[in-house]
DNA sequence: GAACTTAACTTAACACTGTTAAGTAACGGA
DNA sequence: TCCGTTACTTAACAGTGTTAAGTTAAGTTC
């Protein structure tokens, strides 16, 4: 169906074009240190040029960030296939950890930066496959509806807002914090496996 | 002794103004929303005047920090009057997060964003009146020491830090995600005491 | 007391930022 | 062939942190 399609097809390349390039630069150098313009230079087009294509680069920023939500949801759900729903939550915690390792700057941006609050229209929660919030609310609730957990705790958010801070404190602080030499930090690993470990302890019946 | 005392403490005199204008500014839009021109409109002066009192936006943050890790370990140190070392494992925990609630943009800067290393030379650690790492393990071995901890748990910085990371990571949350609608929260102070009494469960003997 | 030095500034400017306005060249459809 | 749309570019704007050069007042020295 002629020129039309390829046309779009064409726009969408150049638009996927600008996205790796501002991935790829935003991941090794953050968000603030990287302009349009370098961004530009990158895939040789004009800094201008990406307007046309995204509304500004908060805009370029959030479409990223969707992406990273997905993936870390997608590597979180690969939990899901363990049998013992304890064993689940650990294996998330440490999967989430292990993502925020591998990509720092990305879990900042996604995490550790204020965004503004999401347009209730777009919101689209509640898929495990998509939203990571969600398939840990369905661990907690199955670690609970087996009879695994604490009696008193019934408050799936509450307990999945604790677990999810946990870990999310573990690499927040090593992220802000790695090089201070003011603490003497332990290696990453133990952190996070204590962490997960504590937590859990902390919950179990 | 004359004009040199006089001069002296004049100078002293605004360098202290313009950082009540800029701890000001800072902690009420951020560190990136205020620009060198609007601390020094604040003062009444032009914004070049204030590089003869700091070399440059990151030594005035630099110095607010400081002043705000001070005041952190001095309130966290109020905790100490409590006997039993639990107890004020519990109550450091608490006091950590509800300054966080309370001066949420010099908790960003201090403890969200990274740094560069402190200068070997300067670093005057292990008072715990200005250092509240070196207080929180001074709780941590007390809880050891007296036999209240789990007979596996030995690692005094491994203990600390997660007992830091978990009250970090319920701060950090809430600071970057408090207005996301993607998840429901639970009130602040409930997950505060949920995740200190967790973590504390997990520990315990 | 006049001349000189120094400290504490101010104004002007630089190199950069994200973003917008105005202009241009190529292409598809009538 | 003309026209309008699309996809861009160059030039420019308002704003940033920071520096260079000029100014003014006070203190010091002869």
């Amino acid at each position: 169906m002629g020129p039309k399609e390829r046309r779009e097809r064409e726009r969408e390349e150049i638009r996927g074009k600008i996205l790796d390039a501002a991935r790829e630069l935003f991941a090794s150098e953050g968000y603030e240190a990287v302009t349009m313009r370098r961004i530009a230079d990158r895939i040789e087009y004009s800094a201008t040029a990406i307007y046309f294509h995204f509304k500004d680069k908060d805009a370029l920023l959030k479409e990223l960030c969707e992406h990273d939500f997905a993936q870390l949801a997608q590597q979180l759900t690969a939990m899901d296939q363990l049998p013992d729903p304890v064993d689940k939550l650990r294996a998330t915690g440490l999967a989430y950890i292990q993502f925020g390792l591998e990509y720092p700057n990305h879990y900042r941006l996604m995490f550790m930066t204020p965004h503004p609050p999401v347009d209730p229209d777009e919101i689209r929660k509640g898929n495990p496959e998509e939203d990571a919030y969600a398939f840990l609310k369905e661990i907690v609730a199955e670690c609970i509806r087996t009879g695994r957990l604490r009696p008193e705790l019934q408050d799936v958010d509450l307990v999945s807002q604790t677990m999810w801070a946990g870990v999310h404190g573990v690499i927040a602080l090593d992220i802000a914090k790695c090089n201070d030499n003011w603490v003497e930090w332990c290696p990453l690993e133990e952190r996070a496996a204590f962490m997960t470990e504590t937590l859990i302890r902390g919950i179990v019946r």
